[in-house]
DNA sequence: GGTAAACTTTCCTGTCGGGGGAAGGTAAAG
DNA sequence: CTTTACCTTCCCCCGACAGGAAAGTTTACC
């Protein structure tokens, strides 16, 4: 199967696709006269797999290490379930700041009438000396 | 005075008030003689006012925006409102995806036993051909 | 005044995960 | 046989800097 029609089955671009064989991921079989790349059933198993954790914010590296244990008929739960665990809690720390930030802009926001006067007090606060704004 | 004190003072890298100045958001006077920035009080405020709406998630350019607001003493407030409100809508849309994202991998462990045994649902998700998960 | 340490400068490379596009070879359809 | 649609490698680009080399400058100490 050509790259194209790979990575529309794996739902990725041909450039991903490619850059995945690059860093050595996912590489296909390469026809040594044309060099084309011929993607088999495994590889497009394998694209889609690295699609749906990358977009569970797994990182290219850390999808290799899931590929290795998806790959592995021998491995255990264990390893999987702690790389989880993990990104969990990245994503929570992520997302506490996230709220933090969200709720200052909002207060900001809110105390800005937002007319035609010069006076805002969100640039006020931004340009606080001490701190963001007294207020928070 | 000197950058390292000028970026201690705003809170900054050395490198990051570098690059401010060489992409032209915060440019200090630059002895010709000797090339050495000399950062007066006023850039100073500048870099503050930077580093703050950087942690604040604002774009370099869109502090280069809203530092040409700041310093337009005729401005009125509402550019900076509808700035901060698109940035509030932008932080609540990566919490939305970031929180599903953590439901549907906090789902994912729960229902991964995590030990030696090879079978792994996370794997079997990651791995599912339609969709990540039948069950999510 | 000399010298060594502690600054400073510019310039180049690397990060992460690819995107965009050029130049040139190949495959499939008519 | 030609056109078109694909494929390849190669290199530069993004954001927002970090790291480090080589070379010039300032500061502190004796």
């Amino acid at each position: 199967m050509n790259i194209s029609t790979a990575a529309a089955k794996a739902g990725l671009t041909v450039k991903t696709v490619r850059y995945y064989d690059s860093i050595g991921l996912v590489s296909p079989y390469q026809n040594p006269q044309t060099g084309y790349r011929d993607y088999a059933e495994a590889d497009i198993a394998k694209l889609q797999f690295v699609g749906t954790a990358r977009r569970f914010n797994f990182s290219v590296e850390e999808c290799r290490e899931l590929l290795s244990l998806y790959e592995d008929k021998n491995r255990s739960s264990e390893t999987v379930k702690a790389l989880t665990v993990q990104k969990i809690a990245e994503i929570e720390d992520r997302l506490a700041e996230l709220t933090a930030l969200r709720d200052q802009l909002s207060h900001l926001a809110k105390s800005c009438h937002g007319d035609h006067r010069p006076d805002c007090p969100i640039l006020d606060a931004f340009s606080a000396k001490d701190g963001v704004s007294p207020s928070l």
